[in-house]
DNA sequence: TATGCGTAGT
């Protein structure tokens, strides 16, 4: 008997220890080691399972995670609560709830879930009532769930007035409580909460790098950053994130190799860094060099092969990926429809077996893109769990097809609006020729309570525009200035245009003047707007300073633009881009020029001269030796060169391939000793690949 | 408290 129980001990032990295992792989991301050990052991419990499960949530296989749950052999509450857990954290929050419903019996934590299930949804009021109810004492992460939820919504005041409330606070509610101001932009009155904190740790010190992030205070954000006491890895790659978006991508990267511990979200940084400077080759380089990956790091170089048009490359490593995963897929299926490959974007669609609300939209705005709104509302119908980018992008989509009765109904139909709900359906009139309709909408809009932001002015001072309603245009500016959005690029540039369209042209000067920045669209604006009240002389004398000014910020717009075509970009405006980049010397935007003119023109050496010069300028020897490597791999056709001269009212026609003449000789000669001179000069780089 | 995929706009 005492032998017996020794043995069963043993086995309790074993498996005991098995488990904390199975949690301690799935906490650092080593997933496939979890389910070896798993399908390993030949005696589970309850726990195994729940550990598992818990595994397969921590790395994004919600899927699997469910799969498990519905198969093990006895479910306690702790299996329902940390499945509940997981959609919870992978956002699909309304299948947490329809578990919610179901389990058997709830604990004080599921009941925290539950509440969290409503701020999550926006339903403040209902997880209010949850909180009110509660039949038992309510402790420290009931009061810290509800403050979370009304900070998530900004709403400030009530937050704090709940804190204040609070008989007992912890860290985490006094981090909850600075989160509401940082994460809401309210930076003067973080850092005044900051200062007179209670109780203050690394998350603290964080919260207010990322809030300073966040509101463009890259500096206040450093300082913070360089004084906080322990920082820890989140506080590395806050910053780090933060200064490439700021497109300090250098700095980024100085700072991404002074990190003493990296871990993979550090590396998924760097290379997300990259991707959006397009800097694909160096994203690649640290994807393949990065100790383990996970789904964030695939999905993020998909993602950026689409970036930069390389969709067979992205397709390849989602081939390559090692499990299915919704983000991955869906940044493919974008690049499908980004391109107007719809059939592959179908093939990819039809392939993912549990999809997202993410997935489902993108695929509704690849139909609705296409006009075809028969099957983007045959998806709109059969789809489930709707959220607010869904109903948009349907009222977008009608609105192309200018059918804006449709796209009135739609909205109408919406139960909760946002702000893009109101842009979309601003923008849809303004795109139908109802700019009337659209500037009562911004004044239903601000009715409602909604708060414009740069894109309603936007659109709304385009409406002005339109209608050259000078008062009614003046009055938006006079919004503009007490809403801080003066400064926007696509404001400044709506403005330029509706001074100029309402004839005020020395206002429309002004504006432009008064911006910090300048595009390409603040040019034309401004330039349309001299010639269209009777300037044409202003206009061509700005068109030469546009000309002479700032051009190489603009090819990456140039590109931008490409991208945005309703049309599939032909091999005309790819070449125009790559000799552009060849003037600019912007070898990055170049390769991804050169790569896409090779799908239209993949024998015209040309280009690959052109690529290859680019290389030489830059100094990039091996790249050259590519480029002159898959020149003559592909076969190239060299056209013959072929020039022609006049000479006493003879034409005098020389191509290459010639057959030598008496005079062809003496030209050949005289080339021969100018080349040997030219050569001796400090311009080989340019002849490498022709010669 | 940090990293990835979807909607609007000059």
């Amino acid at each position: 008997m005492k032998q017996n129980l020794k043995v069963i001990g043993e086995h309790t032990n074993h498996i005991f220890k098995q488990n904390t295992q199975i949690t301690q792989l799935g906490k650092s991301g080593q997933i496939h080691e979890a389910v070896k050990l798993f399908s390993e052991m030949t005696r589970k419990n309850t726990v195994t399972y729940n550990s598992m499960i818990s595994a397969f949530n921590k790395n994004g296989k919600i899927n699997d995670a469910r799969h498990l749950f519905d198969n093990m052999p006895r479910r306690n509450l702790v299996s329902w609560n940390t499945m509940i857990a997981g959609y919870l954290h992978s956002d699909r929050i309304d299948e947490a709830y329809r578990l919610f419903v179901k389990m058997p019996k709830r604990d004080r934590f599921s009941w925290t879930l539950m509440i969290s299930y409503f701020t999550r949804k926006g339903e403040l009021e209902k997880a209010r009532e949850l909180f009110d109810l509660f039949p038992h004492k309510r402790d420290v992460a009931f009061w810290n769930v509800m403050i979370r939820g009304y900070g998530e919504k900004g709403r400030i005041v009530e937050a704090r007035r709940l804190f204040d409330e609070m008989p007992l606070r912890v860290v985490v509610s006094w981090n909850l409580m600075l989160s509401c101001y940082t994460r809401n932009g309210e930076m003067r009155l973080g850092r005044e909460f900051f200062e007179g904190m209670a109780l203050r740790d690394v998350v603290s010190w964080n919260l207010m790098v990322d809030g300073f992030i966040e509101v463009g205070d890259l500096d206040s954000a450093w300082e913070y950053f360089e004084k906080t006491p322990h920082p820890n890895v989140v506080s590395w790659v806050t910053m780090l994130c933060g200064l490439a978006r700021s497109g300090k991508i250098l700095e980024a990267r100085r700072l991404f190799d002074q990190m003493q511990n990296k871990n993979v979200v550090s590396w998924n940084a760097m290379i997300s860094a990259y991707v959006k400077d397009y800097q694909i080759e160096e994203a690649a380089r640290l994807f393949s060099d990065m100790p383990n990956r996970d789904s964030f790091s695939w999905t993020t170089m998909i993602d950026g092969y689409v970036h930069v048009g390389q969709l067979d490359k992205a397709r390849e490593l989602l081939n390559q990926m090692p499990y299915k995963d919704i983000a991955a897929q869906t940044a493919m299926l974008s690049g499908y429809i980004k391109n107007k490959r719809m059939d592959e974007a179908c093939q990819v669609f039809n392939e993912i077996a549990a999809r997202d609300v993410v997935c489902w939209n993108t695929m509704i705005a690849g139909y609705s893109q296409m006009g075809r709104m028969d099957k983007a509302l045959n998806l709109f119908k059969e789809m489930k769990d709707k959220d607010l980018v869904t109903w948009n992008t349907m009222i977008i989509g009608y609105a192309q097809i200018r059918e804006m009765e449709e796209a009135v109904k739609i909205f109408n139909g919406m139960k909760i609006k946002n702000v893009v709900s109101w842009n979309s359906l601003i923008t849809g009139f303004l795109q139908n020729g109802l700019s009337m309709d659209a500037l009562t909408s911004f004044k239903l809009m601000a009715h409602e309570g909604l708060t414009p932001d740069h894109s309603t002015f936007a659109c709304s001072l385009s409406a002005c525009a339109n209608l050259a309603a000078s008062q009614v245009g003046k009055q938006m500016h006079n919004k503009v200035l007490k809403s801080g959005h003066l400064n926007d690029l696509f404001v400044g540039n709506a403005l330029i245009t509706m001074y100029a369209k309402c004839g005020c042209i020395l206002c429309a000067q002004l504006i432009f003047d008064d911006l910090d920045e300048v595009d390409v669209i603040s040019w034309n604006s401004l330039i349309t707007g001299y010639a269209l009240n009777g300037y044409g002389k202003q206009a061509v004398q700005l068109f030469q300073q546009m000309v002479s000014k700032g051009r190489a910020g603009m090819l990456s717009e140039a590109f931008e633009v490409v991208r945005g075509l309703k049309i599939r970009a032909n091999a005309g405006i790819w070449g125009a881009l790559l000799v552009a980049c060849k003037a600019r010397g912007n070898l990055k935007l170049g390769k991804i020029a050169a790569e896409q003119l090779s799908e239209f023109e993949p024998r015209k050496t040309s280009n690959f001269v052109l690529l290859a010069n680019m290389q030489a300028d830059a100094g990039s020897w091996d790249e050259v030796e590519n480029t002159r490597l898959s020149m003559k791999y592909t076969e190239a056709e060299k056209q013959p060169g072929c020039s022609w001269i006049e000479v006493r009212h003879q034409l005098h026609c020389f191509q290459s391939n010639m057959p030598m003449q008496p005079e062809t000789a003496e030209v050949y000669s005289n080339l021969k000793t100018l080349t040997s001179q030219i050569s001796n000069l400090d311009c080989v780089s340019n002849l490498i690949v022709s010669a």
